[in-house]
DNA sequence: ACTATCACG
DNA sequence: ACGTACGTGATAGTC
């Protein structure tokens, strides 16, 4: 006998959106309804194999009200905008894997299920209705199947009602819950039902009497008494309520269920969507699907001799972007080239034959330009493998910008996205689902993929210079049209070119004085660690903030109870109250600094230090939301510098001989771009006027004279300032102010009075980026901010403030981007053999020669003070010294 | 793989 | 009523 599966969309959605954790995809969309909804319809399709299938919608205005009970309060929430924005996307991904969904305007999900139910059931189907709405017992019959799926920790389960079991569980049969619930009531689906009559009464009335008719015409007999009374009194009330908890199953729908046949449903369509919305588990249901086979078969060949390649070049790569992308591992293992139609993998057996390929590229002018996947780390690989001479003639073109970025370009179209691998560049600028790297080598390392699946690498290879080509032009043209042309052609692009210069050049270590400065953390760390095992009684791993909490809050019983939801809290902000008090708590602060410096900077630099005594750290350029640099392997740009034990490592970074460290850094630039974007005549004015900002501030928001300022109000009007940065909030202030949130808020209030227009710019970020959906810097660089669509009012309020602080942090590091091209173009243009070595967000770090030093320092100033034109001066800070500690 | 902590701007 | 300052990366411990 055949099979139909009917769905009752809202209410799947509804149960899968409160039963699973806000999941987001890396563009901040949320989709833990729309996962949460397929695996319940996955799970019960593996366990019915139906053979018809359909998903049923009320049309409009689902208010959800069911199931709108907070589970802990019981107070009715408003639809959370998290689960409107998904029913759009599962109609979506619905109609991507062909399947049917009916909506009909008249008509709630429930008569479409109740008549397409019957219509089936008629015809000689089974069918299984699937929702999370005890209200559709009424339709069970024996061939009409219920099944409502019930989250637990184990995980989903499916109960099963068919007539027999309504009849077993409830007491009554399907059509007599209707009457059940027509003198109960449900007050949730606006179902009066009978005063003084529950859910007992009513079932207990029903089963006698079977219908609320009969029961009326026995009233007299009925047990309690005060039901007696009210059914005859509101029986018209009850006659209404049966009438609304019916459920229609004669409805005019334009309905064939021929039409509604389950087939594959793994479309490549429906792939592309479980990609964007990152269902891995779901992507997995998809190998045997008909998604992969409706990939284009690209062609993708392999070159036979270096002439097969050099003829491909000049053949094929007329007046186009060219991809390249290469595999560098101790040498150049392949190469591959597209001209975004074919590809073409050539694997050199010599490093010279690999050299005239890419030269023969070079040379050939028809290629209108270049594109790479990942350029900084192709510079690198080249000049790592012996070329560096062809490292050096890309490098020369630079500002021809005839080499392209696709990953940073694809970084500035979207910079929320975990990675910009091949695979997501073609699914969002190509809208092709090409295999990742995983796909195809799993959790192999690059060298090893080589070796032992060298098929796939072809493909993989083919596919990095294909993607390349191919995506060069779209994301060409989507950066014009967000405004962002200018920025990656005279910013970012360049920008790859300064930071490989800068990477290369590394920076000086002396690794024995750093290994000295370790020793000497060690022998203070032992100390303290007896000391504290001696005050504790026992000895315990300090560094365990679970082992510590318990020695501190319960043997020890020190004030200051849970705050994380693993157990208590030890972060130095706690510990640092208890500090005055209890001296083994200062000692585990003080153990805590000793064992960091020694971890992360002593032991964790020595290894990074290569033969030259140099550390060399990889600038990310497509990591951060706000346009900012990171830093890794090692990242430089934490050093210690806050306190004088842990600045004391600046020591071991020295330059070369003949050399001098020129530091300089930006004052203030975020608070200065602040001044500039709003206008504030009050806040340029102070700049202006060269005045101390912090204590200005304080002067203004506190109405005391400037020459009155005290350190304590400096103190706090700096935390004030710096909380407008960070997008304030009169919680934040007060928490980091240790002050009220009453007080804290009276700060702002009056902040927001002493500067009017900055209060006015303020808004208007939030108010913009809530309208744009992202927010802009003074370089026109966006940032998505998703969250200020979020019903969730803490979400929302982190997206406003990140609306706030993303201008402000955005801009500052456009301006230091376009000061680190700049210095490094002074720098060679000069023909100086001074080198930029390190950017550390408002600071450039350069390694002069002694004779270049004060060259060097005017350059600085210059390049930075002129990065860009503001309202307010950008005044540039620059020190000399023989090591970093000195330079600061 | 995740959490807590802490280094920097 | 909600319950946090913005942006990063490395380490150690825990599961």
């Amino acid at each position: 006998m055949k099979k139909l599966l009917l769905i009752d969309g809202h209410s799947i959605l509804n149960r899968a959106f409160f039963g699973l954790p806000d999941l987001t995809n890396a563009k901040g969309v949320h989709t833990n309804a729309v996962y949460g909804f397929l695996n319940i319809m996955f799970k019960v399709i593996d366990l019915e194999a139906p053979d018809h299938l359909t998903v049923a919608f009320d049309v409009s205005a689902p208010t959800f009200r069911h199931k709108m009970y907070d589970a802990y309060k019981g107070t009715r929430k408003p639809m959370a905008d998290e689960l409107r924005q998904q029913v759009p996307m599962i109609k979506e991904m619905l109609s991507a894997m062909g399947i049917v969904t009916v909506e009909c305007p008249g008509f709630e999900a429930d008569d479409i299920l109740g008549t397409l139910a019957k219509r089936a059931e008629a015809q000689g189907y089974e069918v299984v209705i699937l929702s999370g709405d005890r209200d559709l017992l009424q339709l069970a019959s024996d061939h009409i199947k219920i099944s409502i799926p019930k989250t637990k920790a184990s995980g989903t389960t499916v109960e099963h009602y068919y007539a027999s079991d309504v009849l077993e569980q409830k007491s009554v049969t399907p059509e007599e819950f209707i009457d059940v619930k027509a003198l109960w009531g449900d007050t949730s689906d606006n179902i009066p039902g009978v005063a003084g009559i529950g859910e007992k009464t009513a079932t207990a009335i029903i089963a006698k009497y079977h219908s609320i008719e009969e029961a009326y015409a026995h009233a007299d007999e009925i047990k309690p008494p005060r039901a007696s009374k009210n059914l005859k009194e509101f029986y018209d009330v009850a006659k209404l309520s049966k009438e609304l908890a019916t459920i229609v199953t004669d409805a005019d729908i334009d309905y064939n269920i021929d039409d509604a046949a389950y087939s594959d449903p793994f479309t490549h369509e429906a792939y592309l969507l479980c990609k964007e919305w990152e269902f891995k588990n779901l992507l997995l249901r998809f190998e045997h699907g008909a998604a992969k086979q409706e990939d284009d078969e690209k062609s993708f060949t392999r070159a036979d001799s270096l002439k097969a390649v050099t003829d491909y070049i000049n053949s094929i790569l007329e007046n186009t972007t060219a991809g390249l992308a290469l595999f560098c591992d101790d040498g150049i293992k392949g190469i591959a080239l597209s001209d975004a139609k074919s590809a073409m993998l050539y694997i050199p057996d010599r490093l010279d034959d690999a050299g005239k390929v890419i030269k023969s590229l070079l040379d050939n002018k028809n290629a209108s330009g270049i594109a790479c996947m990942d350029l900084k780390k192709l510079l690198k690989a080249l000049n790592g493998c012996g070329l560096s001479d062809i490292c050096g003639e890309i490098f020369k073109s630079r500002k021809d910008g005839r080499f392209r970025d696709i990953s940073v370009a694809a970084y500035l179209l979207n910079p929320l996205a975990k990675t910009y691998d091949q695979d997501d560049i073609a699914r969002d600028f190509l809208s092709m689902t090409i295999p990742s790297y995983v796909d195809l080598f799993g959790k192999k390392k690059p060298a090893a993929a080589w070796k032992e699946n060298p098929d796939e690498m072809t493909t993989w290879l083919c596919y990095e210079a294909y993607t390349a080509a191919a995506a060069a032009g779209p994301l060409s043209g989507q950066l014009s049209e967000t405004g962002m042309g200018r920025l990656y052609d005279e910013v970012e692009l360049p920008l790859v070119y300064t930071l490989y210069a800068v990477e290369r050049e590394g920076v000086g270590i002396d690794a024995d004085a750093l290994a000295e400065y370790g020793n000497a953390l060690t022998s203070g760390i032992d100390e303290l660690e007896k000391q504290i095992t001696d005050a504790a009684g026992e000895k315990f791993n300090i560094n365990s903030p679970k082992q510590l909490g318990v020695i501190l809050f319960e043997k020890m019983g020190l004030p200051g109870g849970k705050k994380t939801k693993t157990g208590y809290s030890t972060a130095a902000d706690v510990l640092d109250k208890l500090a005055p008090k209890y001296p083994i708590v200062s000692d585990i602060l003080q153990y805590r600094q000793l064992t960091k410096l020694k971890s992360t900077y002593a032991d964790g630099l020595a290894p990074c230090i290569e033969e030259d005594g140099r550390i060399r750290t990889t600038f990310e350029q497509t990591v951060t939301a706000t346009g900012r640099l990171s830093s890794t392997n090692p990242n430089l740009q934490n050093i210690p510098i806050r306190l004088e034990l842990g600045k004391a490592i600046r020591k071991v970074f020295h330059p070369r001989e003949g050399f001098v460290y020129v530091d300089a850094d930006y004052s203030q630039i975020e608070l200065r771009v602040l001044a500039h974007m709003s206008g504030d005549e009050n806040l340029i004015e102070a700049y202006r006027q060269n005045k101390d900002i912090h204590a200005s501030t304080a002067s203004r928001v506190f109405h005391v004279p400037f020459e009155e300022v005290t350190e304590q109000l400096r103190r706090n009007a700096k935390a004030v300032n710096f909380g407008i940065v960070y997008g304030i909030s009169a919680f934040g202030l007060g928490e980091d102010l240790d002050i009220s949130r009453q007080q804290a808020q009276q700060y702002i209030d009056d902040y927001y009075a002493a500067y009017p227009r900055l209060k006015a710019f303020i808004d208007s970020c939030v108010e913009s980026a809530k309208e744009l959906g992202f927010s802009v810097t003074m370089f026109g660089r966006r940032r998505p901010i998703p969250e200020l669509s979020s019903g969730n009012f803490m979400q929302r309020s982190f997206g406003e403030r990140v609306a706030m602080n993303a201008p402000i942090q955005g801009s500052a590091a456009d301006i230091i981007k376009i000061a680190m091209n700049r210095v490094y173009d002074r720098l060679e243009k000069e023909n100086l053999k001074s080198r930029l070595i390190l950017q550390v967000h408002d600071e450039l770090l350069i390694e002069a020669a002694r004779d270049e030093e004060q060259t060097v320092r005017r350059i600085l100033e210059e390049e930075m003070g002129n990065a860009a034109d503001l309202a307010v001066r950008l005044v540039v800070d620059v020190h000399s010294g023989d090591n970093w500690y000195d330079a600061k």
